[in-house]
DNA sequence: TCTGGGGTCCTAGGACCC
DNA sequence: TCTGGGGTCCTAGGACCC
């Protein structure tokens, strides 16, 4: 039986949530910034108008805001997250099957729908979300996850289609594949991209018209489904069940720069919290963990980056133990002289509880203590806000949180920053 | 002054074993 | 001058995604 996927993908996302709440931003050139106000995010269709690419630098484009009354604000995740969680609950309303791809994507299984008019279905989801989210979205229906994207693609390039693209049974499939760059297909990133184009493999038809060995040895078994995904033969299926991480990072540049090991500790220690608590909330175990410091590589000064492993002799998820190796590794990694920008952690060998190997000689975290401080560290933390309780070795003056100068209010999950409707 | 953060998968090659 | 071969496991690095 032929598969049939749907991608619903959200229009400029972060921008469509806050233009929600702020209707006076809608048909003017609006950007969503980075963590630390760093890079332009997401914009709306008017900045990409202005010929501003994706990750431009913020304070790049200071000297046009005024000129085109452009609109930056920080970004608001937990806007997003909410948001994001309204769209999909009510995907499930027009199918079960339904893969949450990213904050902003959804891939649908629409197997079994064939006696329907499946561009009309698509017009009706994208309806039903606009009307009950506020959010615009674009759909496109393919044979293959693949082609689903080219679909959305066009759906979102072409405004005559309303939103909606089909490209199953289509007649002149060839002739959009096309019309399709290969930089623009769905696992063709920007080397593959120049490698294909100096093998005069330009657009879509042409990398599927090509001869799979060649694709598989320069492309590896995933170019190779690509390739094949495009003849329309379905190598990908829907992933349904959300399957815990494999690692965990947590790392932040930083708005000034750091000198001291004194700071470097803390900053690390502060994020090896958050990546130890996320390891807890997916139920895992873990007794691996690597630290980098590095030095801002933009800059004209004396560069030092270097990293550290270490582990744990059995897995655990109690934040202490990974604090002191974390705060044993920046001692090591700590090199006096250098202007630090960024500190990273990443947490990985991870298991689940239920998997945990157990060792003779020392006590397990799930069956002692540590699992019972750890669990009511969370309650207390859930239910009062972030960081009521933490750890000295993270400093205890607020300085790591991030630079978000232009945040919009958290409109849909705190109740002090409800919007109020005047009459 | 100011340049993001968080993931996954695949492969080649080294280490180690017999 | 001669100096095996094959298997497995692990890791680093490269590619991609949002």
């Amino acid at each position: 039986m032929k598969d049939i996927f749907a991608l619903i993908d959200c229009n400029n996302f972060y921008v469509s949530c806050e233009r929600v709440f702020q209707p006076s931003l809608r048909y003017k050139p609006v950007g969503i910034l980075s963590n630390n106000d760093g890079c332009i995010v997401a914009l709306s269709d008017e900045l990409k108008k202005l010929n501003i690419p994706r990750g431009t630098p913020g304070f790049k484009i200071r000297h046009l805001l005024k000129k085109y009354d452009i609109k930056l604000f920080s970004s608001n995740y937990a806007l997003y997250a909410d948001m994001s969680a309204r769209v999909m609950k009510i995907l499930y309303q027009f199918t079960p099957d339904v893969e949450i791809y990213s904050i902003d994507e959804a891939f649908l299984s629409l197997n079994g729908f064939e006696h329907l008019n499946l561009t009309d279905y698509g017009k009706k989801i994208r309806k039903t979300l606009k009307q009950w989210t506020g959010i615009p979205v674009s759909v496109g229906i393919g044979p293959t996850k693949t082609l689903a994207k080219i679909a959305n693609r066009i759906a979102k390039k072409n405004k005559g289609y309303k939103g909606v693209f089909n490209i199953l049974n289509h007649p002149k499939i060839d002739d959009i594949l096309a019309s399709i760059d290969v930089k623009h297909i769905w696992g063709v990133g920007p080397r593959y991209s120049k490698m294909l184009h100096r093998h005069r493999i330009c657009n879509a038809l042409e990398l599927a018209n090509a001869p799979q060995n060649w694709v598989k040895k320069r492309m590896t078994i995933v170019g190779l489904k690509t390739c094949k995904e495009l003849k329309g033969i379905s190598c990908l299926d829907l992933e349904m069940d959300i399957s815990p991480k494999k690692e965990i990072v947590s790392s932040r540049s930083f708005g000034k720069p750091v000198t001291t090991l004194n700071e470097l500790q803390e900053a690390a220690s502060s994020y090896c919290i958050r990546a130890v608590e996320k390891l807890r909330s997916q139920h895992s175990v873990a007794s691996g963990i690597m630290v980098y410091i590095a030095t801002n590589p933009f800059k004209d000064e004396p560069q030092y980056v270097n990293f550290a492993n270490s582990r744990l002799s059995t897995p655990s998820a109690f934040t202490p133990d990974f604090l002191s190796l974390v705060n044993k590794d920046v001692e090591n990694l700590f090199r006096e002289g250098y202007k630090y920008k960024k500190v990273g952690v990443m947490i990985n060998d991870i298991v689940s509880e239920e998997n945990a190997p157990l060792d003779f000689f020392e006590p397990s975290y799930l069956d002692d203590e540590r699992k019972t401080i750890m669990d009511c560290v969370d309650d207390i933390n859930k239910k009062m806000g972030n960081n009521k309780v933490t750890y000295t070795k993270a400093g205890t003056k607020k300085r790591w949180k991030m630079k978000r100068e232009k945040l919009t209010p958290q409109y849909t999950t705190k109740w002090n920053e409800l919007p109020i409707v005047e009459d």
